[in-house]
DNA sequence: GTCTATAAGAAGATAGAC
DNA sequence: GTCTATCTTCTTATAGAC
């Protein structure tokens, strides 16, 4: 990884665990193995390399949601896969978005540095609904539509069993970022959690 | 209210906003309409005015814990109350937590600094996930646990049953705090979320 | 591109008069 | 208890040699 990148990804690291104003440009170059000074031939200011990371991250996310968009897709135009959805299929996507937002690093600095700036100003905020609220639950709401249309999930409205589904989702998360001791009781949750939704929204059952 | 007291209540307005490391002494002090120095005859340092928060707001919810137990105690003697428990009923108490939790004056400032400042160390972690987290779920959990008892609530988890009631209006909360234009939307969803919680673990629907 | 030296300014805190 | 003046330290950023 080159300097320019190493850079972005020292300072992630620090913001994420001490907030934007806490860390010193001095700390950044400290962990990249330089001086403050030469830090500024790769980036004008400190707040440049804070919205370098802002833009590298929609960059990512946007790059996710169109892979995402097209599994989407094919996902629909094969929709026999959502007649044959059982339990265990429904466990294994909660818990892959779970693990996956929990574990994936680049996801999980973006998030707790998010979350600690996101009062600073409206686009951050902004942001932080839109990756953290909105779009999960476009997209559970995507794909347990389709489940529910293959009669497997029975609701007249699927917008609040998203809800239902995503919401103990994102608590969870939330509890396991500021103490990761508690990520092997919330997965145990999590698993019960998804098996009463099934309960609750299943047909048969 | 005492100059003590003002300065406080205008440091926590400002630490909620802004965070603790963006708000300068100075600051303060302006919003009490005192200079930076006579505050330090009142408290010793920046960071004791922090700490006098953090006092002060344990202080409140302790007392309020004791007079909600004191209510939990009498309405769990005088049980028939549950056994009226109607949907309505369930609508007020979601709605009563949720409005107290995102427009009580000090709940909501303590709540955003809070949360702005939770990974800066593990106690503050640990008092965001006690206030805002396991506290709800185990006083919304005996409530609805004696509506269970009642017969009126249907289910052999109590504990996820609580998780999902509270978790989407954590979630709803969580949104608010970033955006009150949402709020309206967010209380028409509420509403669909409680009347739904009713019809899949009410008995009789 | 990296370094040392240093400027420029901010912010927390203290001294001492009133 | 509040003020003005000031100290001290920290932090961003630049200058200029290598």
């Amino acid at each position: 990884m080159d300097t320019k990148q190493r850079i972005l990804d020292e300072a992630l690291t620090l913001f994420s665990e001490k907030g934007y104003a806490n860390v010193f440009v001095g700390d950044i170059a400290e962990r990249v193995g330089i001086k403050a000074p030469s830090l500024y031939k790769h980036y004008k200011s400190k707040r440049a390399i804070f919205d370098a990371i802002i833009e590298e991250m929609n960059r990512r996310f946007e790059e996710q949601a169109k892979a995402m968009n097209i599994n989407g897709s094919n996902a629909a135009a094969d929709a026999k896969v959502y007649e044959n959805m059982s339990e265990e299929h429904l466990l294994g996507l909660g818990r892959q978005f779970f693990l996956y937002f929990l574990h994936d690093d680049y996801n999980k600095r973006f998030r707790k540095m998010l979350t600690i700036e996101q009062f600073h100003d409206k686009e951050l905020a902004d942001l932080y609904t839109k990756l953290y609220v909105d779009d999960p639950l476009s997209y559970q709401g995507m794909l347990l539509g389709m489940v529910a249309q293959a009669g497997l999930l029975k609701t007249d409205n699927v917008e609040i069993m998203t809800l239902h589904f995503y919401a103990p989702i994102y608590y969870l998360l939330t509890i396991c970022d500021r103490d990761p001791s508690r990520e092997e009781q919330a997965l145990k949750t999590l698993d019960e959690h998804i098996r009463q939704f099934n309960r609750l929204y299943g047909r048969t059952k």
